[in-house]
DNA sequence: CGGTAATATATCGTGCGCGATATAAGTAAC
DNA sequence: GTTACTTATATCGCGCACGATATATTACCG
């Protein structure tokens, strides 16, 4: 498991601003990709994909929400959302109905068995945390610190 | 800028062991979407995808790398780099041949476009790593949990 | 040496993620 | 109310990410 580019940040040479700093964005890469697999074998069973199962968290957390509302809490568009969302109907997971006092808009409900995948769902979630081998307390300021990097990319560019 | 899932993590009642601590996967899922976005537009005047340019950055730091020790350093197989890497051949920034030592590897090398093409990519991670807003030293603790992060999710499932 | 297992790369189908574009519904101005 | 503008969703094409599979080369073992 030796990695160039991981290795590079130790190199004394790299250390105060340079341009290797900026490989933050590859580690951020690398650990999306790693929760996939995690995820993958287990969503599986559930027949989820894992884009598929953040929405759904999203609807169990909050259920009827628009498609835009769900977006934006995911930081998806409509151009991702729609067949996606398309696909959780196709399998009985969700209904997808337009808002009567506003058109425009769809709303997305969960079905019974969507509403009832989430005890499943939070097995998953279990296991996974299990699996990050993260303190509770330590995965929390993770995610502060991601959440802050996120809201900072947000930002139009500066420079 | 509402947010269902990250406003989750500040109830009280999802202190301490939840299942909603698991939402770090959810978190570093859209800081990785920020950081493609922050990259698209710098990275189109290159010709580059983000991806494509963390293969650069890898061939960059080592070249002549086989495509099994490029995928290892990006966590990637060989059914997402071959196509990416005769993406890059087409565009005349690599080469890819069989190593004569081991015919069943394949080398991949910087043509000179490809090496001359290092000098504006600097340009750009400093572009980026200024907009994540955080000191050079935070985003080395960050990189360095995201690793060990990455570790853990990469160790066969406990439980 | 021959046969089998392991390794490295390539191919294919499916589902994201996104820019560009289309369509329809709501909003504002006059 | 008609025109112009904005908003919400949908469609399309391209490039990734990955499981499953194929093929070729090397390594191992008798």
């Amino acid at each position: 498991m030796c990695n160039y580019i991981v290795d590079m940040s130790d190199d004394p040479a790299s250390s105060s601003p340079s341009p290797f700093d900026a490989m933050l964005c590859f580690d951020v890469y690398a650990a999306n990709l790693a929760f996939g697999r995690v995820y993958k074998p287990l969503l599986d069973p559930l027949g989820l994909t894992y884009p598929q199962f953040l929405v759904m968290l999203s609807l169990w957390m909050a259920d009827g929400q628009s498609v835009g509302r769900i977006g934006e809490t995911l930081g998806l568009d409509s151009s991702t959302l729609t067949p996606l969302i398309k696909r959780l109907e196709g399998a009985s997971l969700v209904t997808r109905l337009r808002d009567t006092r506003d058109e425009r808009r769809v709303l997305v409900s969960l079905t019974p068995q969507g509403a009832a995948l989430k005890s499943e769902a939070d097995r998953v979630l279990t296991c996974v945390t299990r699996n990050t081998g993260l303190e509770s307390e330590t995965a929390r300021q993770l995610r502060e610190q991601l959440r802050q990097l996120r809201r900072a990319l947000q930002q139009p560019l500066k420079g």
